[in-house]
DNA sequence: ACCTAAAGTTACACTTGTGTTACTTTATAA
DNA sequence: TTATAAAGTAACACAAGTGTAACTTTAGGT
């Protein structure tokens, strides 16, 4: 028998139901609903949701993670940041959902996954904290600012609303001026 | 008979719980358990959770409202946004909430007291917006940026983690310094 | 053609949360 | 002192989600 749906679909739904109901409120039916199969097919798979949730992040991580290695490419922080954002906009579902992983109780035998996702996040963040030293050696950043509120300040961007639906290459310009100067006016 | 628990109480049991487990993830039980009552209690005040979080959001807005308007007293954009970010940390459970109230199905009879919070909503903005006029006027904020832009770029700051765990009043400033001038190194 | 194994469905028992009602407790005021 | 009403509890029927196992469907190899 063919396969009804294909794991990128599956990824898909859910990622859109996890940010529309959260952790809590996502369940098998809604997915399957969607996916116009039912419930059971989804147990064929995964044993549970929480395992189903960690193994969409730790795919979407690895996405993520291979475009992001890219960056090195660039060899001024300038450029970087503008990459950067480029790809957190692109992987802005998984950045809005990853901190709901702290909602996954840890006593149902996802541990071993979980770990897995850490070591991704791991990674994540040598490439995060290379960035932000070229940056400092560039003297494009205050010594001020500690790494995590720069990096913070950078990721918080995708959870603004586009409210005025400008289009997303000239709301990326306006996010990287913002980052780069604040609100100040022109000097 | 005497009560066993404070209106604040349970407001505060409800925004914890609320952050912890997100819209779907509260209920009653969890809430009567921490309040050390039963179930049953709660729905002598409450039709139902949707009825509790949005009497929860009007009555902290209210209170946010009271203390954003004094935001008037101060004549100058940058100490009306020094004291805009003090308020919005006092507030911060409330504002990482907030937007929970688009997950409530709007078949839950509780449209009445939506359209009560939407108003508080709608004053907010009359504050805020006055707050960036003055911003402009004084030349403080670049013309490229769209209000929303900036209002979005604060209100974000409560949900960057203060990872090491900064004396609040030193965090407060790098925020501030970093939402005048952004990450870039003095000039 | 037909066998088979993967894919999917259906039905069932179980668990957890909901909302209501009848009941119990207790401070207080007549 | 005792009546009462507000506060809280306990128990019930119901609704919704979980996980499993027996069953059906069907593409593809022989």
């Amino acid at each position: 028998m063919t396969r009804k749906f294909t794991k990128e679909a599956l990824y898909e739904v859910t990622n859109d139901l996890l940010i529309q109901h959260g952790y809590a409120g996502l369940h098998f039916g809604l997915i399957a609903e969607r996916l116009e199969i039912t419930r059971g097919a989804l147990y064929k798979y995964f044993k549970n949701k929480d395992e189903l949730i960690i193994d969409l992040m730790i795919y979407e991580m690895d996405k993520f993670l291979q475009d992001l290695k890219v960056i090195r490419q660039y060899k001024h922080f300038n450029q970087q940041l503008e990459y950067l954002l480029d790809i957190i906009f692109k992987y802005s579902r998984i950045h809005q959902n990853l901190s709901i992983v702290y909602q996954i109780p840890t006593t149902k035998h996802v541990n071993e996954k979980v770990k897995q996702l850490e070591i991704r996040h791991h990674d994540m963040y040598a490439y995060l904290n290379a960035f932000i030293e070229l940056g400092r050696e560039e003297k494009r950043i205050h010594t001020e600012f500690p790494d995590h509120l720069i990096l913070g300040f950078i990721f918080q961007t995708v959870n603004i609303p586009n409210q005025t639906n400008l289009p997303e290459k000239q709301w990326k310009t306006l996010i990287m001026n913002f980052l780069s100067q604040g609100m100040q006016a022109d000097l």
